[in-house]
DNA sequence: TCATTAATTTGGC
DNA sequence: GCCAAATTAATGA
């Protein structure tokens, strides 16, 4: 857990369930709110020209959400979708402003968050602007693995769909499949019943 | 459960 | 890379 649930409900923060598919937040709202994730996962998406969905990011329990918005008054540059059932902690951001201003660990340890999403963010971006789908595949792959206690070879199972996966590196569902399955024959990967093992 | 919808896969251009 | 068609999985009434 990013911030103590117990400390962000002092602050004046609420609990709030989400269903799978339920919209958190817009693109372009104003932000009211922090928001951490106690279960489930959400997904951070943009559509691009013709209703293609870009996913940004992905965020898991116990992390926040956009957090960044926090710390600027600018609007949401994402929507946030829920992609499981999940509760979200919600705190009215000078709520949470002022937990951040008297509770020096938990300013600290949402500065480390910020800085490795925003760390992250730079290789993923550096990754996805390569024109061999297998290096936008295998950027993906190893920062989700990375988010995981997996360390050994096909240990960690891969939860997104190939559509996710398409929406995450800007390829085709189809360049998507095809690529998994090349890098599955060069042994960088395998495929059991569909699912990828990283 | 069955019907509908979404996701996956293959093949053609 | 894009589109269409066939197969399979997921969802919901």
């Amino acid at each position: 857990m990013l911030v103590d649930t117990d400390l962000l409900l002092k602050y004046g923060g609420f609990a709030e369930n989400y269903a799978p598919s339920e919209i958190i937040f817009s693109e372009g709202e104003i932000p009211h709110y922090y928001y951490q994730l106690v279960t489930g996962s959400v997904k951070l998406n943009h559509f691009a020209e013709d209703d293609k969905e870009m996913i940004q990011s992905i965020v898991f329990e116990g992390k926040s959400v956009c957090e960044l918005l926090s710390f600027t008054d600018q609007k949401f540059p994402v929507n946030a979708v829920a992609m499981a059932p999940s509760i979200v902690i919600k705190v009215p951001k000078d709520g949470f402003l002022k937990l951040i201003a008297e509770h020096q660990q938990s300013a600290v340890a949402t500065q480390r968050y910020v800085a490795d999403r925003l760390y992250h963010k730079f290789r993923l971006m550096q990754n996805n602007a390569s024109k061999y789908s297998h290096v936008r595949i295998k950027g993906i792959l190893t920062y989700f693995k990375s988010l995981s206690d997996d360390k050994t070879p096909y240990s960690y199972e891969v939860q997104l769909t190939r559509k996710q996966l398409a929406a995450l590196t800007g390829l085709r569902i189809e360049t998507v499949i095809r690529t998994v399955k090349k890098m599955e024959s060069e042994k960088l990967l395998k495929i059991i019943k569909r699912k990828i093992y990283f």
